[in-house]
DNA sequence: ACCTGAACACCGTTCAAGT
DNA sequence: ACCTGAACACCGTTCAAGT
């Protein structure tokens, strides 16, 4: 007669998750999580892969979270609230800037392992980046034009994904405030997006 | 009498920035690195504090290439070469930029580490950092006006290091040619920078 | 003064044996 | 079918003992 599980994956990835966020990776130790969901070290195993597996599911559950985020925002702009319909796309492409930043800073660490420079090749994340990124690249389309979607949207994502990665490894040493730099940036980046030079 | 050392701090840091290049941050162990200087594994401790201290080291080392890769473009956008001097400050930050994704392609981990978004906070290459992004400092300077020196300088950071770091991991699975979405960036980037718009 | 073997703590992972 | 203790390999780090 089998014995009733004594955790689940969903467990382990969210321990996982908290352990990430409160001791860093490195904190992330299978005993650890194993401590933190009651069972042994080994007993993970019959769940996750290994060490890897786990980060990798933990990445995937993180940018589900962040697609959340930006599909609220595109929601919020497309339908109308109490202020009012958002119809400037700049507007909107600013808002969802600002949720990734927000975002980044309630799971840095978390935001760090979707935006790692050192991402192992082949992670499996790619389909669910693709659908987290979706509403950007639908404001970006409507921003900079059908022609430059993907060149927009990149350009777009790697400067937010960069700032808030300099953001959060304390790069930002030169003083000055950190608040303005992101404003001007998303201010003049959404400006020279949709203003579709010649070139 | 002593014994002639059998290594030195600079063959230790340029054998650990070889294995961080050829096998990654996981492979760059205490013992990859004594082999390879030819000591055993203890040795190491009487010129690095410890793993995390070597990393530091190389990261430094990483940073200073850096900003000599900078300081060649902006010399020779000063001076003037064979091809004739170069005035215009967003030749020069697309140059800049256009340096600092060589350089990340010929050390891929290395840029990793310089640019990672966990970084240990406190770590000491701030100093090393400032002056490696001066010449960048400058250009933005130029082109966007001493006011938003800052804040220029702080958006192409941002900007060139998210896009290489997205690159690096592969992110750019939606298909499209990613040199094409680099110029997109940069000029597009250029041009925002230098049309001081009045927010 | 640098180098080393031995040792310790810690971690990922496997596996046979339990229920 | 899941759980566990025991075990193994590997790694970072310390330290007393060598030269």
């Amino acid at each position: 007669m089998p014995t009733p599980d004594r955790t689940s994956l969903e467990a382990i990835v969210e321990a996982g998750r908290d352990i990430v966020e409160s001791e860093g990776p490195t904190g992330l130790t299978m005993q650890a999580v194993a401590a933190r969901v009651g069972v042994r070290p080994p007993s993970l195993y019959k769940r996750v892969k290994n060490r890897d597996d786990l980060i990798r599911l933990i990445t995937k559950a993180t940018i589900r979270d962040l697609g959340d985020r930006l599909a609220a925002v595109e929601a919020e702009a497309g339908t109308g609230d109490a202020s009012g319909p958002e119809l400037d796309p700049r507007r909107t492409l600013a808002d969802m800037a600002r949720a990734l930043r927000g975002f980044a800073h309630t799971r840095p660490a978390g935001f760090g392992l979707v935006f790692a420079p050192q991402t192992s090749p082949g992670g499996a994340d790619v389909e669910a980046m693709t659908v987290a990124v979706a509403p950007l690249l639908r404001v970006a389309a409507t921003l900079a034009g059908q022609e430059y979607e993907l060149e927009a949207a990149r350009t777009v994502t790697a400067w937010a994904s960069g700032f808030i990665a300099m953001e959060l490894a304390g790069a930002f040493n030169l003083g000055g405030d950190v608040d303005r730099a992101f404003e001007f940036g998303i201010s003049r980046l959404a400006d020279a997006l949709a203003a579709r030079p010649a070139n």
